[in-house]
Parts: C-alpha cells; sequence; structure tokens
DNA sequence: TTGCGTGCAAAGGTTTTGCATGGCA
DNA sequence: TGCCATGCAAAACCTTTGCACGCAA
C-alpha cells in the first residue's frame, strides 16, 4: 500500500546520510549542515517531511537523545534485527553495540526470577564508553593540558 | 554553596506534586494544571525557572519521555543512592526498580570484557513490565471484551 | 498529465530571557 | 534592607501546516 516515491536530489542525500551515520544519531540540523556542505539548500519543511515520512515507513526511528536533549533520527538497517536484545550506545561517539550474545539470556532470566521483571527491549538501553573512545579519553587524561570535553 | 532559598507557596507546591509524583513522570504542563486545580495560578516561567533550578540541585531529573515525546521531570529521592547500579522501568505505571544487587557486578564484567564497553550507570535504563502490572496486563487479556490501554 | 515533492511563509508549541516589580528573611 | 522570586512580554527554537508551483514518472 505503499504510494509511489519520486526520487529527488536532496532526498537520495538524506537518506544516504542516514544510512552513512549508521550508528551515529543525527538531528535535523546535523541533516540540514550536511546539505549545505554539499551545496545543496533544502528547506527545513521538507527535510522534517521526509523524515517524518521515513519514520513512518520505518526505514528510521525518531526519538530524544537525553544528553543532549535534542531530536535525533536513526536510520533502522532491520528493524526485525533489533530485537531481542537490548543496546549498548556510547555517550561519546553515540555508537551502538547490540548485544546479541548469550548474556541476553541471562540478564532476562535474572530480571525475571530476582525482580519480578519482564524485560522489553525496545527502547531499553546501557550506556557507557565503547572500546575505541575509552582510548581515548585516557589519552586526554594523560594530557592535563588538553583541553577535554566535559558533561 | 548553595545560595539562600526563600520559601514561596508555588514552590511549595510544585516541589509537593513532584514528590508526590514519585513514581509518575510529569510534565511542565502537569505542574500547571496541577496549580490551577490548587486555585494558584503561576506564570509559566516561574515553573521553569524553578524546575531547571531543581535540576542544578540535583533534585529531579529531567529527560524526554520518548513515548509521549514529551519532556518530562522526575523526583529523585536520593541522587547519591542510585549511582553504581542501573534502573528497571516499568513502562505501564512508569515505577522504577533499583538493580541493586551482585548481577549488577555480572552485567558491568561481561560488558567490559566480551564487548570492550565501559558501563555508566547514569541513564541506562532497562524496560519492561514490573511484576504488579505484568499480573494486570494478564488479567486484562483474558476479558477480551474490556477496554485495555494500548501504545 | 498526474500527483508527489518542494519552497515559502506563517503558525503552533515549548522553553528561555530581560526587565521591572513584588515579597521573603 | 538585600536579594531572591515572580509576572509579563518578547524572543528563541523546533516542528508542523497550507498553499501554490515545480518536477519526476
Amino acid at each position: 500500500m505503499d504510494r509511489r516515491k519520486y526520487h529527488t536530489k536532496g532526498r537520495a542525500l538524506i537518506l544516504g546520510f542516514l544510512e552513512q551515520s549508521q550508528s551515529v544519531t543525527v538531528t535535523a540540523k546535523d541533516i540540514w549542515a550536511f546539505l549545505q556542505d554539499h551545496d545543496v539548500t533544502v528547506n527545513r519543511s521538507t527535510i522534517y517531511r521526509y523524515l517524518n515520512q521515513l519514520c513512518d515507513d520505518g526505514a528510521i526511528m525518531k526519538y530524544t537523545d537525553n544528553d543532549i536533549g535534542k531530536t535525533v533520527y536513526e536510520y533502522v538497517k532491520d528493524k526485525h534485527d533489533c530485537q531481542g536484545h537490548i543496546h549498548l550506545k556510547c555517550v561519546r561517539c553515540n555508537g551502538i553495540i547490540h548485544l546479541e550474545c548469550g548474556f541476553m539470556e541471562e540478564i532476562r532470566e535474572h530480571l525475571e526470577e530476582s525482580h519480578h521483571f519482564s524485560l522489553q527491549c525496545e527502547g531499553s538501553v546501557l550506556y557507557g564508553l565503547c572500546d575505541h573512545c575509552r582510548k581515548i579519553e585516557e589519552q586526554a587524561a594523560k594530557m592535563p593540558n588538553e583541553e577535554r570535553h566535559s558533561v
């Protein structure tokens, strides 16, 4: 029942940007800036309209990143692949790690048996630092004079 | 180093409302409506200003509830008691369970060793159904004609 | 040619800010 | 009396909407 879609330069760029940003969440502003960088000016309304369409189609997800307090959009590679496990999110690079391993079952069982809590994976996120970013933070810690980004 | 605070009727009501709503998140609008119900008219700016102060003081937490897409505020009983463990949040009653048990260490170790991920408890939330609400949901499922609340 | 996509302008909602006034301690 | 808190109005932001036009298929 999907209506016919037309291809336009702006849409191609936007979708491309979202795809390549798979492990990083982007804001509507980021998209606008990206288009600017590519010398393509697209009206904000157009961006929002397209983003909403993509959301409706399930191609992307929209939610608020509470760390930055902004609405972010995230490309969904395969929605069905993201069920049954929770996500680890790096607070520094916004990268996402899918906790797709046997430990998921251990978590689920523990919560069920010890806390009578039925885990729902959707929306459940654990924050922290990924391997790469931790190393960078450690480097930064060694250089006291360096400008460090703080919360 | 906290500056002197003056007590006013509006502030007392707002804080009281937040305290009594401990397991339920409230929006700025809810607060405004609550004050109206108590025949106290407080300007929106005042509400926001006070909420931001409470956030800075760590008395409440501010974040966006992605289910309703609105900014919500939540009373923090004792911030220091909430470090070192993650939270389980019931999607139905918004109640919070503190995962303060030995399993926390297991989680931390697994993420560290298998995923090279340094867990940061702050903000990490697992969603699901608490014992009480699951039973209610099960009851509702047995009564097909009953009005059921859905997502 | 059809109707989707776009730009523009305006509106809507939420939150912040400057300034003068009011009120607690 | 000294500040903090408040009200008011305006602004800042983000997002949506209506309308007319452009353009892909």
